[in-house]
DNA sequence: TGCAATGTAAAACGATCGTTTTACATTTAT
DNA sequence: ATAAATGTAAAACGATCGTTTTACATTGCA
């Protein structure tokens, strides 16, 4: 595993765990098994290695949302939480706690978020045979739900939001 | 208005705009108008102010949730959106950005969410006739993804979560 | 009248921040 | 064989962190 492969996926961990700010350049090195000289060689700063470690985040995820039904989505998420762990959504958590005005990061997670609807909206068109961006801006609001629901509520949070966008689905298909 | 009033509400605004970590003592100083003495005074340290502000928070948003349905509930969160903008949650941001390490907040957040949920089971019983844990669930789940799909998706995520909520009532009434 | 309380302004505390630099070792490719 | 690339360890950078302290002014009550 090369440098920045290790550095990315150990600051994804600490960033996810303990918070952007309050994550220190010296736990990141320690973490990566590298010198800060060597840090900086490969993120460029900071800043610019959250917006990686987001980017690299987003190719993950939405790697296991490529599914054929809305309620396949709850069951990607149900594994996203049980391997992850639940502590809300990383790209929002980042974004808030840079107050929108660290531009790598915010655009980092604008195109994540963009990517994420039109993922969700097409999937909801496979399952009906056509597009309803009502039922999928419902379906996103349970994903997003389900997510953050499920820091202090557990599993029970995406299994209820699996049922409920099961009872949309199936009203909106006949 | 008194200092601790002040302070409260200045320290509330700079923490959701810019994140608990991100908000210096000097900026806290300089947006309540006093000194770091009178605001140490007062506040004790800053995870005990950010502990307050979030206790005040519950108050506030609590208040609004005084309602005799499931759709007032989000009409209520309609208002709030409108009034305190959208950057999510303020206490799961504040638990995220500590990593759950800092007891004062974990505690009012905890708190909190605790009442929260209870909140919504009795005014989904209220609109039942009698209590459904699940469908409360759901509830809290549209209730959660509103609050955080609002940030990228404006109010068109809480009008969505709305009617959701108002079919799965409906079809649990009858 | 005087003392306790409450406030400000500003300096100082040691610690830590993100980042750069200096000095040196090791690997890699021509 | 040699020069470029890539790494480490560690010191140093100025800035800022949360917090405490010193010195002094104002207020309100006994």
């Amino acid at each position: 595993m090369d440098m920045t492969t290790k550095l990315t996926a150990a600051a994804e961990r600490l960033f996810d765990r303990h918070g952007y700010m309050a994550t220190g350049i010296d736990q990141l090195t320690a973490a990566a098994g590298m010198s800060s000289r060597t840090l900086y060689k490969h993120a460029g700063n900071k800043a610019q290695l959250m917006a990686r470690v987001l980017t690299e985040r987003d190719r993950r995820f939405m790697a296991r949302l490529e599914v054929q039904s809305v309620d396949a989505l709850f069951a990607a998420l149900e594994d996203w939480v049980r391997v992850e762990g639940t502590r809300g959504c990383l790209f929002l958590r980042s974004r808030a706690e840079t107050g929108g005005d660290t531009p790598e990061i915010a655009e980092a997670v604008a195109a994540h978020k963009a990517a994420f609807q039109q993922r969700i909206e097409s999937v909801v068109a496979v399952d009906l045979g056509h597009e309803d961006p009502v039922l999928a801006e419902q379906v996103l609001v349970l994903l997003e739900g389900a997510t953050h629901a499920a820091v202090y509520r557990g599993a029970d949070a995406v299994s209820a939001a699996r049922m409920a966008a099961a009872i949309l689905i199936e009203r909106a298909q006949s």
